[in-house]
RNA sequence: GGCCCGUUCGUCUAUCGGUUAGGACGCCAGGUUUUCAUCCUGGUAAGGGGAGUUCGAUUCUCCCACGGGCUACCA
């Protein structure tokens, strides 16, 4: 039997989480799903310096917006929990008194003023310091010194932190999912902390320790960990566990000049980094939600970001990315983030929701505005205008032109639309206008194209005075269709209006 | 600096030794819409450089260049 796929997102709250974070949780919850697996949340909170609350339900109610449910976390206990670090202590506490015993980690008494020192003498003399086997024993820790010294240094409470003993000239092969063979030196392998002299356990001993007691059955992180899995490998054969298997995603880049994609890129690209607006004393970062865009929408474009399914198919439904994703198909190169790209798809799906939905969100929307709109025309409204939106907030700009009479007419259009003889068309237009009962876009349509004909007015004539006249510039949907919605009074009004701006 | 990973159109990518190197976004042109947008059709555009291996390399190997990551008592 094959032991059951469970796989963990391992965010640390320090923050909004951004979108290769949120990415990272998709793949993990796709392969898990996919295998029919449990997907777990683990809250990493070891170091608590950088510890920002707010982080962890923000990290919970992006996943909840974009629908990617965990199995096992915080607020779901399962059977492996507490599922945050800062409440396993005990756990990493016994878990280091194994390893120092078996003489795979030991203590160090070094300052953090002791190693800048070391570190600033290296550099000046154009050298690299490295706390590793070449130097460990000449160092301020347990190899340097005598049992009896090490216990005097830590019974009457010195602070000291806890160093991996990396073994001394092996070379560590290891597969990853993604990227196949890598292979490293542990001789150029640093002794890494392993537990902080607040007690706390560094991210490496934390994550191996976790992951191994959670049954973790693949590890599904970024590539910013590859250069740490021989530790981690390690770490997991100093324990005597089997390792689980890895695959390293390749990073998110920015859209434009160098480098991954960071959180204080905030909205520079004129895109937001975040699923969800994060606001902070200072300044605020816009989010996709607040931005408009569909949480499906959303999750289509961070699965095209370093995958594909090697078809021709781009658009997929989340039920369709858990069948076809496929962790050996990840690119191994990281991927530059394209708003572009990201914009098309949200018009995608935006322009395949029902009606109904559009609807209710243009309402909703509306409401936010001030304004409460309950009139029978607003179907008629979106149904006109839907394709002409990406965003909700579309919707409300292009449908002013039926709440609201232009005051002004746009330059460019009068340019463009009007002739000397405008006044005179409009006029006689007018007293058409009047005399149709049946304002719908047929009978409209007809009656003005057959009196153009007949009063020798060129239909541009007609047009585009007209357009200018009820919508203020020269853009928008069918003018017939505007005036049939907008009814005979309003229409008559807003032509009277342009008649007296234009003479 | 050291170590690790990567390198196909501007961008995301397909190709698992032999293809007119395909698709999507963007862009350009044409058509529809007497507007703008949508939509439809077409077009533009790519294997970083150099050595090998091979009858034949985008594909395999090596070197270089470039890009990225890591190099904290951060994750």
């Amino acid at each position: 039997m094959t032991p059951s796929v469970r796989v963990r997102f391992a965010p640390s709250p320090t923050g909004p989480l951004h979108i290769g974070g949120v990415r990272t949780a998709l793949f993990n919850y796709l392969f898990a799903k996919q295998h029919k697996g449990t997907f777990v949340l683990r809250i990493e909170d070891t170091d608590q310096t950088r510890y920002v609350s707010g982080a962890e339900p923000y990290i919970t109610e992006a996943l909840n917006w974009l629908d990617i449910p965990y199995d096992e976390g915080p607020e779901k206990p399962g059977l492996y929990g507490p599922y945050r670090q800062s409440e396993r202590k005990t756990l990493y506490n016994n878990h280091i008194t194994q390893l120092i015993d078996a003489g795979h980690a030991y203590y160090a008494f070094d300052s953090a003023e002791d190693l800048a020192n070391l570190r600033a003498l290296a550099e000046s003399q154009g050298e690299t310091f490295t706390y590793g086997v070449t130097n460990r024993k000449h160092l301020n820790n347990a190899l340097a010194k005598t049992h009896e010294e090490v216990q005097q240094l830590i019974a009457p409470g010195l602070p000291y932190v806890v160093r991996f003993k990396t073994p001394e000239n092996r070379t560590l092969t290891f597969t990853d999912l993604i990227r196949g063979e890598v292979s490293i030196q542990t001789s150029v392998l640093d002794d890494k902390i392993l537990f902080k002299s607040d007690g706390m356990p560094t991210y490496h001993f934390a994550n191996v320790v976790d992951d191994h007691l959670m049954k973790i059955s693949h590890v599904i992180r970024g590539e910013e960990w590859l250069p740490s899995l021989a530790l981690h490998l390690l770490l997991y054969e100093s324990f005597g566990w089997a390792a689980p298997e890895f695959a390293h995603l390749p990073l998110i880049l920015k859209p434009s000049g160098k480098g991954k994609l960071s959180k204080r890129d905030g909205d520079s690209g004129g895109f937001p980094v975040f699923p969800l607006a994060w606001k902070t004393p200072n300044s605020v970062f816009s989010g996709y939600r607040e931005q408009g865009y569909l949480p499906e929408a959303v999750l289509n474009i961070l699965a095209f970001l370093g995958w594909n399914p090697g078809t021709e198919q781009e658009v997929f439904s989340k039920e369709e990315l858990v069948r076809d994703f496929d962790l050996t198909r990840v690119q191994k190169s990281g991927a530059k983030f394209d708003p572009e790209k990201a914009r098309w798809f949200q018009n995608h799906y935006f322009q395949n929701q029902p009606k109904t939905a559009l609807v209710a969100s243009f309402v909703d929307f509306a409401q936010t505005k001030g304004v409460y709109l309950a009139g029978e025309k607003v179907p008629d409204i979106i149904e006109l205008i839907q394709n002409r939106a990406s965003f909700v907030v579309d919707l409300w700009t292009e449908s002013q032109l039926f709440f609201q009479a232009p005051k002004t007419f746009d330059p460019q259009g009068i340019k463009k639309a009007i002739k000397p003889d405008t006044v005179a068309v409009l006029t006689e237009l007018q007293n058409l206008l009047n005399s149709i009962d049946d304002f719908t876009v047929e009978t409209l349509s007809d009656m003005v194209k057959t009196w153009a004909k007949e009063a020798n007015h060129g239909l541009g004539s007609v047009m585009m005075p007209l357009r200018l006249a009820l919508v203020g510039s020269m853009q928008g949907p069918d003018v017939f269709a505007i005036m049939s919605l907008l009814g005979p009074s309003e229409t008559c009004e807003r032509i009277a209006f342009a008649r007296a701006f234009l003479s």
